[in-house]
DNA sequence: ACTCAACGAGAG
DNA sequence: TCTCGTTGAGTA
């Protein structure tokens, strides 16, 4: 008997195998297999039981022994992760590796059933109390999302402290009394305890959890609730997307926005995506939320694929937040003529605010101290040996460090280009705030947070718990501040550097912008008194901070989608990027010269509705020794990407190129 | 992914 | 001539 057998490696086809009759019959689709490769043994997934196989059958070699034989996926999930492989141009094997924890098929002894223990939460059978004291709208969105008549998607497009957390936990309380069961799925688990620790208040002994950071041990216990139907409702980052939950009812993505959602290597799926396919083919329901909807799905909701739910007024009718703008370009509102990056302005501001014994928050996308580290005699700059980019100077400790490769070393005394020793730095960093307020004012209780001083979930924590017990004035963080944590003493929040993210080579910078200052903006104010946002910027009359700043999010929508319209951009155009690695900088720009030619040769006849851009060198043109280039495929077709697709590969085959080609669908990252 | 054979430059 | 490091092909 042959069965068809998935590896995970980077190889698109599958492999036939022999095995005897009597055995091969227990086995399933799903089952793992232990298999002769090459010359050693691989894993492997069985995917099939061909009649017939094409490969001589002499050439067929027997299976070495059976690792798993209940399926580790089941029927439904075997079609979502086909899906995937398709739509990714990724090899099944690898498709399902990343689905699977690893624990669940390589194994280190022998696979048996892992004994769960029941820790100290008991699972409680009674049914959670239905009607929260939601608001008319809240009430609104999840009767709409019940109805079983609707099929659709949802947008539960609410702003910040509008609770949405609230509509989640009463679809999921109505889901569980249908038996059915619930996936959330955010942006990152270990920066989000609150979020999980409420369902779990709410939902005793019904929850659990899966991030990337477990141990294989907590890994496989949370895996083994959902698979013996004990969890009812699965809280994770991007991969919980594939948790085999049975009776799926629902899938939750909050922030669907956030770009964490896509993974950036390997197999490049974008989570929330999957969410929508994978409830269709269950006939779930899916729940998209977010203050600041991505356009792609803004623009579904405005055409009527997904259903759009508004939750529009703060719970507690909280007033939104004033804004007013600071040209910092102005001389006259520096704070002095050394501290060009601070205005008069927001130091009063926040002085004012101390003084009420109200906090403050200040925002800055931008770790370490500076920029980059310069030589004031000869000009020199200190840059990454093995990327292309500059060191990012951080003070303490005090060390240079290449964002990109990760690389570290001591900050030197003299140049090393003209042993020159003054040393100065350029372009401000989280670092550099904090030292520079806490200068400013020295009585201040001063907290940071960011990737620097932020490593778990522990340490959030503990800062969390500060600012909440008002131990901290002034808060000073990157993104982390903007993700939807609960700040109620917050009363002013001040945008350092509006236009840092405006200008970047991506055509969704404005979106960026856009979403991270609305939702920076939205720590601001509480029940008393209406938050103020203060915003320093070169450029006060932009209209994409001049929308955020106004509240103004149908227009900022409709401007951005006319954007992409005109320069056919996604959600109008499907998006490609191929990308090109080697570490010989001529052998990947030929490469990537090669492939683009090719297809630009048989767009016109085969693929007319496909657009060849490029190709170019990425906008960070060496990363980790390897030198980069890129070329875009956009098309309204994706049938006809697919197809091109298909031709590049086949034609990739036959070069044999050391170039490494790797093709990212739906493309978030385009540097 | 992984492994092995083939190839080519450096030491005795 | 021997050895170590790099490169390329194939896996059922």
């Amino acid at each position: 008997m042959i069965i068809d057998v998935a590896i995970p490696i980077r190889i698109s086809n599958s492999f036939h195998y022999l095995i005897d009759d009597e055995l091969g019959k227990t086995l399933s689709i799903g089952s793992v297999v232990s298999i002769p490769f090459g010359n050693r043994n691989a894993f492997g997934f069985v995917l099939g039981f061909p009649a017939k196989s094409n490969v001589d059958l002499l050439k067929l070699k027997s299976i070495t022994e059976i690792l798993v034989l209940k399926p580790v996926f089941d029927e439904s999930m075997f079609q979502l992760l086909k899906w995937v492989s398709d739509y990714y141009c990724h090899p099944l094997g690898e498709v399902i590796s990343t689905a699977i924890p690893k624990v669940f098929w390589m194994p280190k002894k022998e696979k048996k059933n892992v004994e769960v223990k029941e820790k100290n939460s008991e699972l409680i059978l009674d049914e959670p109390v239905l009607g929260h004291s939601l608001n008319e709208n809240q009430k609104k969105a999840v009767d709409l999302i019940l109805d079983p008549s609707e099929k659709r998607p949802f947008l539960l497009h609410g702003v910040t402290g509008s609770g949405k957390t609230e509509v989640y936990m009463s679809v999921l309380s109505s889901i569980i009394n249908d038996k059915k069961t619930g996936i959330i799925l955010v942006p990152e688990i270990a920066l989000t305890p609150q979020l999980t620790e409420r369902f779990s208040k709410r939902f005793p002994g019904m929850v659990a959890v899966l991030h990337s950071d477990l141990t294989a041990k907590e890994r496989t216990y949370q895996w083994n609730l959902i698979t013996e139907g004990k969890a009812k409702i699965v809280i994770g980052a991007r991969s919980a997307v594939f948790a085999p939950l049975k009776n799926l009812g629902v899938i939750v993505v909050d922030e669907e926005h956030e770009t964490s959602f896509k993974q950036e290597d390997s197999l490049r799926y974008n989570a929330r995506d999957l969410a929508v396919v994978r409830s269709k083919l269950l006939g779930a329901k899916v729940i998209l939320g977010s203050a600041t909807p991505s356009v792609e799905t803004y623009q579904n909701a405005l055409n009527g694929k997904y259903v759009h739910l508004k939750l529009p007024e703060r719970v507690n009718q909280r007033p939104m937040p004033t804004t007013s703008f600071i040209d910092i370009k102005d001389k006259s509102q520096w704070y002095s003529p050394e501290l060009r990056w601070l205005s008069r302005g927001l130091v009063n501001a926040i002085a004012d605010t101390l003084n009420q014994g109200q906090q403050v928050m200040l925002f800055l996308n931008r770790l370490g101290f500076a920029h980059f580290l310069f030589c004031g005699d000869c000009g020199h700059t200190w840059r990454c040996k093995d990327c292309d980019v500059s060191l990012t100077y951080y003070q303490n400790p005090p060390l240079l460090k290449c964002h990109y490769c990760g690389v570290q070393k001591k900050v030197p005394v003299c140049c090393e280009n003209c042993s020159g020793t003054k040393l100065d730095t350029i372009g401000l960093g989280t670092e550099q705030v904090e030292k520079t307020i806490k200068s400013i004012f020295p009585k201040a209780s001063v907290a940071r947070m960011d990737r620097g001083v932020i490593k778990g979930k522990k340490d959030l924590e503990k800062v969390l718990e500060r600012i909440q017990k008002r131990e901290v004035d002034i808060v000073i963080g990157t993104q982390m501040v903007a993700k939807g944590h609960d700040f109620p003493g917050i009363a002013l929040v001040g945008v350092l550097m509006a236009d840092a993210s405006l200008n970047l080579p991506d055509f969704r910078s404005y979106e960026r912008t856009f979403q991270v200052i609305t939702q920076v903006s939205g720590r601001a104010g509480r029940a008393e008194t209406p938050g103020e946002v203060i915003i320093q910027t070169l450029n006060p009359e932009h209209p994409v901070l001049l929308a955020a700043s106004r509240h103004q999010q149908e227009l900022f929508y409709r401007d951005e989608l006319n954007s992409r319209k005109l320069f056919q951009f996604p959600p109008f155009h499907r998006a490609v990027m191929l990308r090109f690695q080697h570490t010989n900088p001529k052998n990947v720009e030929s490469f990537a010269y090669q492939v683009t030619e090719l297809l630009q040769k048989e767009a016109p006849r085969r693929f007319a509705n496909c657009q060849i851009l490029g190709p170019s060198e990425a906008p960070l043109a060496r990363i980790k020794k390897m030198y980069r280039w890129q070329c875009l495929v956009k098309s309204e077709s994706v049938k006809e990407i697919q197809g091109m697709l298909k031709l590049l590969f086949e034609w990739e085959k036959k070069q044999k190129s050391t170039v490494q080609l790797s093709v990212d669908v739906d493309p978030i990252n385009f540097i």
